[in-house]
DNA sequence: GCATAATAGATTGCGCACAATCTAATTGTG
DNA sequence: CACAATTAGATTGTGCGCAATCTATTATGC
């Protein structure tokens, strides 16, 4: 007892709040790496991580769409998209091109070889659901209530001063 | 119509199993950004990002901890703690030391600073609760829906044949 | 029409997250 | 005991994720 201190009911009066299995927040970090990792081996193959599935993900519903855009799909900003963009572009899945009616935006639009990997990518989610097992309905009710979530958490963001994470590039490159 | 291509229903028969707003996954995945920028303007007058304050709400609960089993704790691996664990031993937090009785591991423990930061953090659980508004109840109900999601997760990862993140270290530091 | 502000995106820097690989220490087998 | 196999942890390299800062472009005020 010199030194192992358990405090799984700690602070006297009550249960602990700071209790590690209590906090949503933990699960949810657990859930989105776990997820990560399940999703590798079947990307892999397809030549994309699971930030990029993403992307072709968005890309597939509507294909040019400016960095801005894609940034507001995902939740993502500028210092995570334009590189991610530029490895993406370098493997022939995508196109980057200023957009000659405001040269301030930059269209990320499929290649062929983008839009042809859709096919590929098919059976991914079932693939996923099967490695999940359970039932679907249950998948969906917990989708539905994540997303909820995300939205309150949106608000929360918004009300206090943050900024919205939004955009980002190089003039494909500029001078 | 030229370029931009809506595929909202797409594929001809029924509808797209590779629509972002269906994916579980996206769900989680924006959940989990979400919860560290809602966590970082509350951590960051502690000194801690939100990765490191889970490896304090563990540290809290039982102190000298292996790398491995935080690593077992937080489903993280060791070229992620290593590093991790050093900043926050620069930052005055954690003390590591080889274990005499076993030169292989390495037990973290908390510093009387580590300990001390324990009631600066005994809000955070509430101001986040608060930002997060909504019902309490919904709140756990989520939680466990993650947690039990969790447990199939390591399941799949375990039938197949990939490996545990567990662990980490330099002799604090090898010769 | 020229200065000022606003906007889109890029760059830089830091901190995860993990695969792959490496080393040192322990265990197991003859 | 020697020596192979296992185990704990560290290192290296790649790819996010975001804050802070920067540049080029477009919109505004006078």
């Amino acid at each position: 007892m010199t030194e192992t201190t358990d405090k799984t009911l700690a602070a006297g009066g009550g249960f602990d709040p700071l209790r590690l299995d209590l906090q949503l927040c933990f699960a949810l970090y657990g859930a989105s790496n776990r997820i990560t990792r399940l999703y590798r081996p079947l990307l892999e193959p397809l030549g994309l991580t699971y930030p990029q599935y993403l992307v072709m993900l968005a890309l597939w519903e509507q294909s040019p769409r400016t960095v801005g855009e894609l940034g507001e799909a995902l939740g993502l900003d500028s210092g995570t998209l334009t590189p991610l963009l530029k490895r993406m572009e370098g493997a022939g899945l995508v196109a980057r091109a200023r957009d000659p009616a405001d040269e301030r935006r930059v269209r990320v639009r499929l290649t062929d070889k983008g839009e042809a990997l859709r096919a590929d990518a098919q059976g991914v989610p079932a693939a996923i659901a099967c490695r999940l097992g359970g039932d679907l309905k249950e998948i969906i009710a917990l989708r539905t209530a994540v997303q909820a979530l995300n939205r309150r958490l949106d608000e929360a963001e918004a009300s206090d001063g943050a900024q919205r994470p939004i955009s980002s590039f190089t003039r494909v490159s500029r001078p």
